[in-house]
DNA sequence: TGTGAAAAGTTAAGAGA
DNA sequence: TCTCTTAACTTTTCACA
């Protein structure tokens, strides 16, 4: 990819909304090259989409967590994401090489929504697990893609 | 916060370069309502920006990890987010209520970079680290915010 | 909070190098 | 792959309910 891109992408990831007026003023590009770059790099799929980034507190889901997800049974078939993924509180879901399988983010309102919230995943899955509480979070979501 | 915002809030999860002319087709009010509706949501730090979301793989940073971080004198003043935000691979940083102080997620290239990264945290913050691979992501940044 | 209207700015698509 | 052009659309601001 080549440098230009990687400016466009870095412009992008730090302001989703920027017109490619602006764009073209930041890279010496006229405005048509520059969509016809960025169009070219969602086709690539490089951007994937834009979102807004909104605060969690601010929308009432102040408690993070990370929890490690084990199967009871080693040897169920393995369709642990499948049986989580309509549990919207779970964020993030990773496939892990640890002792446990997966881990995953979730966001809640308050400490007895968690408690449910685990109830909730340890039946869908048949898993056991361990949580881990977030404290504080000092930053998240800096794209370390920002970095190339 | 009203239904209307939520709706606002939700569609551009979804699609943070959605218009405002669409945003008011999709919640039945003025273009300009939603402008200030919008306006209003980033002014009270409910919306806090836009990101064009990328493929870290498109990027070339394949290799995900989740690194527990503790430090190895307990006696130090505790400042090991500032020690480490210089480190543009660490994408997010917790402060967790675990046996480890952190939890950090990076992205790098391929293996040998991780080493090296693990031992710029280790000496930039005078910690231990325990260190675990990302296989595959079912999903990542799903908003649980969108559950609102 | 909302509306509608008008000026200023942006996007999208095509022709041409 | 770039620039330029032009029509269509979007944003922004303002007066007013």
């Amino acid at each position: 990819m080549e440098d230009l891109d990687r400016r466009l992408v870095g412009l992008l990831l730090q302001d989703g909304r920027m017109s490619y007026t602006d764009l073209g003023k930041a890279t010496g590009l006229s405005t048509s090259a520059v969509h016809q770059r960025v169009r070219r790099l969602e086709e690539r799929g490089v951007i994937t989409g834009y979102a807004a980034t909104v605060s969690p507190e601010a929308l009432g889901l102040p408690l993070s967590a990370l929890i490690s997800v084990t199967p009871f049974d080693p040897s169920d078939p393995d369709d642990v994401p499948q049986r989580l993924a309509h549990i919207t509180e779970i964020e993030d879901c990773y496939s892990v090489a640890g002792v446990e399988s997966y881990i995953l983010k979730v966001r809640v309102a308050m400490p007895g929504n968690l408690e449910d919230l685990l109830a909730r995943i340890r039946s869908a899955a048949n898993v056991s697990t361990r949580t881990t509480v977030v404290l504080s979070t000092p930053w998240e979501g800096r794209s370390a893609s920002a970095s190339v």
